[in-house]
DNA sequence: CGTGAAAGGGTTCACTC
DNA sequence: GAGTGAACCCTTTCACG
């Protein structure tokens, strides 16, 4: 789908402030409430925006501890990747999963309240991950940035190349 | 701020969507429309929940290649630390960092467009970070799981040890 | 593709229990 | 803390430019 200022202005917009209702919004990039609502309808069926989400404090929660953990399998067959994945798929604290190229097979990121909760979750989830040959943890001392995605403007003023 | 499940209801709901309305909401959790706003006014003021934003596809955006990168400074004084994040934060591509424990002080997470636009991030700013002494790049082949937090059922369900 | 108006529904008070 | 009702504002939709 092709996007111009004004679909950018709205994309920029929601991500700021995912609740904000149809008329600020018309009123923040120059439309007026119709012709906005008719633009987010089509970003929304067209995937480009995939949803909204409130972003709930890890702390309020409990979590104060987020580990990276750096995963090798025994093998790149599908079945194998596949059975893994499902896996992984099953356990909540299993944030992020990324498979990767270079030294290892995955990268994860995991969330626990504290390092009793992470000893759990490695004994009873990580080292249960089938076809694991071998797993390496490190912990955020800090998190520095986390965003969901890039900035809308960055993605059209950075250069092509 | 102690959460009952009534609270936790809610933020599941708007952890699923952001933007139902409060109508919804309170018919969601049972709860009338008043006293469904009065909560998550507290919710939203006592900084369990953080906000709002708008999932966008990194797809449309152009994106579609994720870098993870490690990084070693050159020492751990608190001064080339607190240049190197700074550094870090004026870069809109990257859009994770954590301060690790273990084999290396950083990991990124970094947007591009392609291995081109890759390249020209890897030249104009993660060479130009200060203090780094090593930088390893591996590339996400497939995200398995892209989550922005740990379920929050999860959070309350789950064994303390 | 953008505008304006009308109908239907949501939000938010003060008030009450 | 929770529910009720009313005023006000927003969203949606449609005809029109």
């Amino acid at each position: 789908m092709d996007l111009d200022d004004i679909d950018r202005a709205i994309l920029k917009a929601l991500q700021n402030n995912g609740r904000i209702t149809n008329a600020e919004l018309a009123e923040t990039v120059g439309l007026s409430p119709s012709a906005c609502s008719r633009r987010l309808d089509l970003l929304e069926k067209s995937g480009v925006i995939e949803g909204y989400t409130a972003r709930i404090s890890p702390e309020a929660l409990g979590y104060k501890m987020t580990a990276l953990v750096h995963i090798s399998l025994s093998g790149q067959f599908a079945r194998t990747l596949a059975e893994f994945e499902e896996a992984v798929r099953r356990c909540p604290n299993i944030i992020v999963c990324y498979m990767v190229s270079g030294q290892y097979d995955y990268i994860l990121r995991v969330a626990a309240k504290d390092l009793k909760d992470y000893e759990r979750i490695h004994r009873d989830w990580l080292s249960a991950l089938p076809h694991v040959v071998q797993i390496n943890s490190s912990f955020a001392l800090r998190p520095i940035i986390e965003r969901l995605n890039v900035d809308v403007d960055a993605a059209f003023t950075a250069p092509t190349a």
